[in-house]
RNA sequence: GCGCGAUUAGCUCAGUUGGAUAGAGCGUUGGCCUCCGGAGCCAAAGGUCAGUGGUUCGAGUCCACUAUCGCGCACCA
């Protein structure tokens, strides 16, 4: 509908032009804003204003050529005015709003997609926490944003690939090996310091106890440095599996896992550095080896290989970054958490460094959860291993409300999270306020079956029966659904989502309270019928895209 | 010290990429059930968009400085 409003205001451009009315030759970007004000109309275009200094002459003056070029625009609107500085105002007419419904009703489950992305392929890597312990809340948060921006760039047309990095290389693991190890020797009787860079959580010594059940003290034969590598081996098995569950219960999948470990086992550290080498980026100093991201607006070099030969954390990355454009993706956004911001310079050096543009990688930043109890605040600290896991809050609050309230807010601001809220079912919780918009749907079709009614098929609908306002404003919600859907894949913000969905859902819960849809007059009842089952089919399309279930009854 | 980010209603936050008179939810106050699910709805009050200057037809939005808060500044991962 913009769209077509759109070419029409292109083709009167060059109308002008093409008469003489207008001369400077420019065509801006014809942009089409829906006013805050209804009294501005449906769609306001601000093109005049733009063309005022190259032209010379007053916006408004502008504005009546353009408005005279236009003419009756085949029915798609009732008036066009100028307004305040210049700007042209838009009123559709209600058959054109009223068209979005036929338009919702045979799109079904793709309503709401576009061809944005055009088929480009992008991967998403999120969560991506090392396996030396349980995902907690944070990581969850991640988890929901980097599959909720995987589902928009789907919609919007993207073949996407979600993608876990597990850093399986480096000494982490060998603490994780090492805890694993002191806990097992503390549970058959040693008594030992357990040293403060162990990881320090009670899943350690539960583990542990596994061990003790399943082998017994056969491990204490084993040298200290055996024994480790068992552990580590065993335990990041084991707490990537319990992972991969939480994950499954969260409702993200991935398509791919991949090994930080394989990265060294197939040479692409190796071949990483010889690139660098290749394309001079690397110097040697004090006996490592550096590549000069400041070249590409990095404050510091950065060590690929220290003095002791260890490669760095840095120079897998560069690997696994160059590996993923090798792998063919137009595109690679990177899930954080945001106090890894000062990495995104450095990253985006080395896509420079690399040959690439350094737009082709997104990094999505993921701020802190706060979590809450009946707005006390929960204490936390990952360092004493005293935190809320994923798991936790996905058993005492839901799936559903978990996802919900982690999309909530942009993901690069402090998330409040008030476990109480979450699991109210009132319409203090926005989570249920929405999905109680699609349940109270599905009730009415049910009563509307009870009384040997079916919700309307396409085209056995007179829209001459939608008289209200509040039926026009639904329409119009409801024909933003796609827009909504592109503009928040394009800037990676799945909250404008909940925000559209808590929108649509007012609305309609305003309109069910004011009218009735099942009435004693047959067409207006199919007609209501109609435009409550487009509502639903948005809020669940809505939903989906989420990640959270769209309930028929509850 | 340097860098990044934030600052919008009592609280928690949006703000369609620079548009017209600033938007929600919660909280507060006052209303609404003979009715398809009240798990809901309606209404009111509430603002110097941190401050100062600048850019222009037009600034919450862009730029500079200031203040306050948060985060980051390894040959760790």
């Amino acid at each position: 509908m913009k769209n077509r409003l759109k070419s029409h205001l292109e083709q009167a451009l060059r109308q002008c032009y093409a008469q003489g009315r207008l001369h400077s030759g420019e065509v801006p970007e014809i942009q089409l804003d829906v006013p805050s004000h209804a009294e501005h109309g449906d769609f306001a275009c601000n093109v005049a204003m733009l063309l005022a200094r190259a032209e010379k002459i007053a916006p408004r003056k502008i504005a009546e050529e353009l408005m005279a070029a236009l003419g009756e625009g085949d029915g798609l609107w009732r008036k066009v005015e100028i307004a305040g500085p210049g700007f042209i105002n838009f009123f559709l007419s209600n058959r054109c709003w009223y068209g979005v419904l036929d338009d919702i009703a045979r799109a079904g489950e793709d309503y709401g997609r576009c061809h944005l992305g055009a088929g480009k392929k992008v991967q998403v890597e999120f969560v991506s926490a090392n396996p030396t312990g349980p995902l907690h809340i944070g990581h969850g948060r991640g988890a929901a944003t980097g599959d909720a921006v995987a589902s928009l760039l789907e919609h919007a047309g993207y073949a996407v690939d979600r993608e876990y990095y597990i850093n399986d290389a480096g000494n982490q693991m060998n603490t994780l090996g090492l805890s694993l190890y002191l806990r097992y020797r503390e549970l058959l009787g040693e008594t030992l310091d357990f040293p403060a860079n162990c990881y320090q959580g009670d899943y350690i010594r539960d583990l542990a106890a596994e061990v003790v059940a399943s082998e017994g003290r056969r491990l204490l034969d084993l040298t200290e440095e055996q024994a480790v590598a068992h552990f580590a081996r065993f335990g990041g098995e084991r707490i990537l599996a319990g992972i991969d569950d939480d994950l499954q219960a969260f409702g993200v999948r991935f398509d791919r896992w991949y090994s930080e470990q394989s990265l060294y086992d197939r040479g692409e550290v190796e071949r990483g550095i010889e690139l660098v080498r290749e394309r001079q980026l690397a110097y040697e100093q004090d006996g490592a080896l550096w590549f000069r991201t400041t070249a590409f607006g990095d404050d510091k070099d950065r060590v690929m290989v220290r003095s002791n030969g260890a490669t760095t954390y840095f120079a897998s990355d560069v690997a696994y970054h160059k590996e993923k454009f090798d792998r063919g993706y137009d595109l690679v956004i990177d899930v954080w958490g945001a106090d890894h911001h000062g990495y995104v310079p450095r990253m985006k050096a080395v896509m420079t460094g690399l040959g690439r543009d350094p737009e082709d990688l997104q990094v999505i930043l993921v701020q802190l959860v706060n979590l809450l109890r009946g707005g006390q605040q929960v204490a936390m600290s990952t360092r004493s291993g005293e935190f809320v896991t994923l798991r936790e809050v996905i058993d005492e609050v839901g799936r559903d409300a978990c996802r919900f309230f982690f999309l909530m807010r942009r993901s690069d601001s402090q998330l409040d999270f008030d476990l109480e809220l979450a699991k109210q079912q009132s319409n203090d919780n926005p989570v249920f306020y929405v999905q109680y918009a699609h349940a109270r749907v599905c009730s009415i079709n049910r009563a509307a079956q009870e009384q040997g009614m079916q919700p309307p098929a396409l085209g056995e609908v007179d829209f001459d029966r939608l008289v209200l306002d509040e039926e026009l404003v639904l329409a119009k919600r409801l024909a933003q659904f796609p827009e909504t859907i592109a503009a928040a894949a394009q800037s990676f913000a799945p909250h404008r989502v909940v925000f559209y969905m808590q929108e649509l859902a007012a609305q309609f819960h305003s309109y069910y309270n004011r009218n009735r849809v099942i009435t004693d007059d047959p067409e207006t009842t199919r007609a209501r019928l109609y435009l409550a089952n487009c509502v639903r089919i948005v809020l669940r399309n809505a939903l989906r895209v989420l990640g959270v279930s769209a309930p028929e009854r509850m």
